[in-house]
RNA sequence: CGGAAAGUAGCGCAGUUGGUAGCGCACUACGUUCGGGACGUAGGGGUCGGGCGUUCGAGUCGCCUCUUUCCGACCA
């Protein structure tokens, strides 16, 4: 098995086939049988908590409640916003029934005819409709506004093809959804939650994005504009990592939302939603990891520092425990966490091993030698360097390097990204760059044909068109036309 | 939903012209080991994805079906 694991997740020339098995060896998820399901193991799930945690706690920071809506919409609520029912219709699972019995030819259960539904109901694959629909009975006069509801929840899009993390039929997300007074307030805040976004994928998940906004055709159905933070993987595919919605009065129109203004005038309410989803542990996964395995950014590993004894007898591994206890309690008690592997059912290489696929920032070893000259190897994850420390003092170095490790695998990421970002000026550039992977900024006359036909012969599409950066004009790089500032174009997944 | 490949032990696979279902890892017990995925000895574990057919006999041949993976189209 061991070597089998190792070679497993060796990078093959099959990126997607390596990603997929990292996952899987690295225990963090695995293919349900229920079709594009996945289970997510607890390993895996205790990243999701950490991140739950932190972009929780900047949900709060910024004035947001967690709500729950439910998990079944009727189908009537989706086709409100035509907009909407068009872009998810494709891809709802449909509850048609609410009843099985026994079949009268004893072969198992099966659906009860007689329990059919009068009205068909949608599992959701996002709850603007439901939500919108609830809104309604909660706003009446601008007194009521804003309202900053947040749900964790889990929603299926039957999508066609699904891969562990970045596309599963069901997946984990949040999903954030404001009602504002006016049109300014709602663009703020969807602009507010994207650079939430930002700042969460860079400062905790330690992926550089790109911030910007989608052209027409990847908008989210039903809103008028769609932020996006657009992430780079170590194969040159982009991966839109989280977006935010300004919905305009789409929906307060569809679930007739009006309020009574200070003048005493009925409005309709300004919109906005926002989501991040189980697919952020995929951009962790393909921005950082290597052939070892996974490597985690310490703010969201679960655990930050393993510490594997080694010792020939029961004697010595006694005397290393009581030595790591304080060290153990010490890194605890300043809010590292710290797993101490002293099981001795596996030997110290493959716990190296298996800590290092799993993606563990930090390694402290002792044995024999260290405990008579008071000393430990420290290994960190992202360079795979050691070194041999003193004990004393140990625990503020650690800290320090968890801070070092967070910062070096950003810069590395980032470096990785600017290295595989270029601009090109002619169709014949931008094809042969995009053939390569990477970022390619280029012009475009802002039409959704040059789009479509650029997508159509390249399968490049526009990432976005980002906030930041070069802003001066030029011409459409296919047809020649004005173009307002070069844009962002990747292959994508 | 199109194209390709694959379903045999928990995982990875072999199984020739049809003839007693195997290997490696993992697992169990004991012993020796333990500073980078240990070794020895002895064990346990299978409706060969499912169905129908051909045959004295099917993992192997034929037809049907289900599932998974990869590549497309679609999408967070």
């Amino acid at each position: 098995m061991a070597k089998e694991l190792k070679d497993l997740t060796k990078r093959s020339e099959n990126y997607s086939q390596w990603y997929n098995d990292l996952v899987v060896k690295a225990d963090l998820a695995e293919q349900s049988a229920v079709r594009g399901c996945m289970v997510i193991k607890p390993y895996g799930y205790a990243i999701w908590e950490k991140i739950q945690r932190q972009l929780d706690d900047m949900f709060k920071a910024t004035g947001h409640v967690n709500a729950y809506f439910p998990l079944l919409i009727p189908k009537s609520y989706l086709s409100r916003e035509a907009e909407h029912v068009e872009g998810f219709a494709k891809e709802c699972a449909v509850v048609t029934h609410y009843r099985l019995k026994n079949a009268e030819d004893g072969s198992g259960v099966v659906v009860d005819p007689a329990a059919r539904l009068e009205e068909e109901l949608i599992i959701r694959p996002t709850s603007e409709t439901i939500i919108w629909s609830t809104y309604k009975n909660w706003i009446h006069s601008y007194r009521d506004l804003p309202i900053l509801c947040n749900q964790w929840a889990n929603v299926m899009r039957w999508e066609m093809r699904t891969r562990l993390f970045l596309r599963t039929a069901e997946f984990l997300w949040q999903e954030g959804h404001t009602a504002h007074a006016t049109r300014e307030e709602a663009e703020e805040e969807a602009m507010r939650m994207i650079n939430l976004y930002g700042d969460f994928a860079e400062k905790y998940m330690a992926v550089p994005v790109v911030k910007g906004v989608k052209s027409a055709n990847e908008r989210f159905a039903g809103a008028l504009d769609t932020y996006t933070i657009e992430a780079l993987m170590q194969d040159g595919k982009a991966l839109q990592s989280g977006t935010s919605h300004f919905l305009g009065q789409n929906f307060a129109k569809a679930f007739d939302v009006q309020y009574v203004d200070k003048e005493n005038n009925m409005q309709y309410v300004w919109a906005t939603s926002w989501g991040v989803s189980t697919r952020l542990m995929g951009a962790l996964i393909m921005a950082h990891s290597d052939d070892n395995g996974l490597v985690l950014p310490p703010k969201l590993a679960p655990i930050q520092v393993v510490i594997v004894p080694i010792y020939k007898n029961e004697e010595q591994l006694k005397a290393i425990d009581a030595k790591v206890e304080g060290i153990a309690s010490k890194l605890r008690s300043m809010g590292i966490s710290v797993k101490y592997d002293n099981a001795d059912n596996k030997r110290p290489g493959f716990k190296f091993a298996d800590y290092e696929l799993k993606g563990v920032p930090v390694r402290l070893v002792m044995g024999g030698r260290d405990l008579e000259n008071n000393t430990m190897e420290v290994m960190r994850r992202d360079t795979l360097e050691k070194e041999t420390r003193s004990c004393d003092g140990i625990e503020e170095y650690v800290v320090s390097l968890l801070d070092e490790i967070q910062e070096n695998i950003y810069q590395k990421a980032l470096n990785y990204r600017n290295e595989h970002t270029v601009a090109v000026d002619t169709y014949e550039e931008f094809k042969a760059q995009i053939e390569k992977g990477g970022f390619v900024l280029a012009h475009w006359d802002g039409t959704p044909e040059t789009e479509e036909r650029i997508k159509e012969e390249t399968k490049a599409t526009i990432r976005c068109i980002p906030f930041e950066g070069d802003t001066t004009p030029g011409v459409c790089m296919v047809t020649g036309k004005p173009s307002a500032r070069r844009v962002l174009f990747a292959r994508a997944y």
